[in-house]
DNA sequence: GCTAGTGCTGACACAAATGTCAATAGTAGA
DNA sequence: TCTACTATTGACATTTGTGTCAGCACTAGC
């Protein structure tokens, strides 16, 4: 979007920034008589980022121009660096709140279904990651953490992994011995965790690319999530 | 050999520590000296694209440079450009190639595991199949390519994994036929092929990160990987 | 109403990367 | 050996994006 032609000669002549509204062209626009907007710092933090989210899963890392996102909430670029102090503090900013949002949506996920009395709905736990980490470009933003080696920073995303391996241990543990059924072996539940992970992230960067190739609609996809499901709950069912 | 050292350049000498050939470096080589390299324009382009993805494997997307990688390869940037027409040119060649290369090693991996004798050793397939996407960064390139919104252009990846599953439905038929069993079904065939591919997409993107924070070394991971080809040659035991 | 604090702005400085161009120099083929 | 072809180069132009700075303007606290 935004495709308007520049000036091409100087910079000096562009209006106020807003290339959204046609009205300021055309008028004078006595910014004199614009008030301007003053949020609290909080307020500002969270537009800027939500902006950010939006342009890092639409267009991908190199969406993530301080330009354009101080376009996006409607202010000019300097305030996202009073705020961020540089553009990789942004960045940051963003991974640490994407990493926290994706820990909390599968904790509460999984400890939902642990309150629930049948142990794991393995149809609702894989959809639930497999939505989290789509929803919002979640995996792409992780994704390009990783490619860019940012993740010694960000500890959130690796630890998580174990965190839920423990998690669904502790519930698998509970089932079996309601069952009058031998431990699980602990490693066999961090490995189902790891594959749940890989193949929901790796889905979230190629599963349309691979539906579309297979010519899978919206359907066929949740039969697929589903048939994933449904392995995993058979190997549990034969395994304990 | 251009030894042209770069007015008050900044990190390209901080990053210098990861290059190969140490040779082009050390040598003083006074210029008008230096017999002028001239390859095949072939020849170039291979080295150009051997240097682009090294770079793309150790540094990520922002480390293809058309300055760093002439660097590496001894020649200068518009070179690169007189190759590749433009930078972009250059990303698109590199993914044709890789993406190529990608294709043909899981084929070969496939189809040599049918000419022997046994269906499908789903333990080496599985192997092959995740070492291929970790090697030289080729899952990195492709996720790239997918987070830059640049899969329109290229569809190998896309349709590698249908030919993938056509291949394996052959060869499960087949062994099925052998076995007096009834046929399987098509869309089982093609779900085993998208979680295998997904899976070793995400492993090759997060899987450092998911073993390092497990605990699992070297072995672990490679118990990891049998573990789901098991899954998978158990489901497939009992599927058909 | 006044003042302090700070969110916010425009203009500018600066760096880094891509791309252009005319000229140079290997090399194959006559 | 000569000639046409083209791989290659240094210098330059352009673009684009980040970061700095001094000052303006909104709001809370007095």
């Amino acid at each position: 979007m935004t495709g308007v032609a520049k000036p091409s000669t100087s910079k000096n002549i562009k209006e106020s920034g807003d290339l959204a509204d046609g009205e300021t062209i055309i008028a004078p626009t006595p910014k004199r008589e614009v008030k301007r907007v003053r949020r609290s710092a909080d307020e500002a933090r969270r537009l800027i980022l939500d902006a950010a989210e939006e342009r890092l899963a639409a267009q991908g890392p190199e969406g993530i121009r301080l330009q354009d996102i101080a376009r996006d909430v409607g202010i000019s670029h300097p305030a996202i660096l009073h705020h961020f102090e540089s553009r990789e503090g942004l960045v940051r900013a963003l991974i640490a709140r994407t990493s926290e949002q994706l820990r909390e949506k599968i904790l509460a996920s999984l400890t939902r279904k642990h309150e629930a009395d049948d142990a794991l709905d393995a149809n609702d736990i894989i959809a639930n990651v497999f939505q989290a980490l789509s929803d919002k470009g979640t995996a792409r933003l992780l994704s390009w953490m990783l490619l860019t080696g940012r993740s010694a920073e960000n500890s959130t995303s690796g630890a998580l992994v174990t965190e839920i391996a423990n998690e669904l241990h502790t519930q698998r543990k509970q089932s079996a011995a309601e069952h009058n059924r031998p431990t699980p072996d602990p490693e066999d539940t961090l490995f189902i965790a790891m594959l749940t992970a890989s193949a929901a992230f790796g889905d979230a960067i190629i599963g349309r690319e691979l539906a579309k190739d297979a010519n899978l609609d919206q359907t066929g996809v949740a039969r697929y999530r589903a048939w994933f499901a449904k392995l995993l709950y058979e190997h549990v069912d034969n395994k304990h």
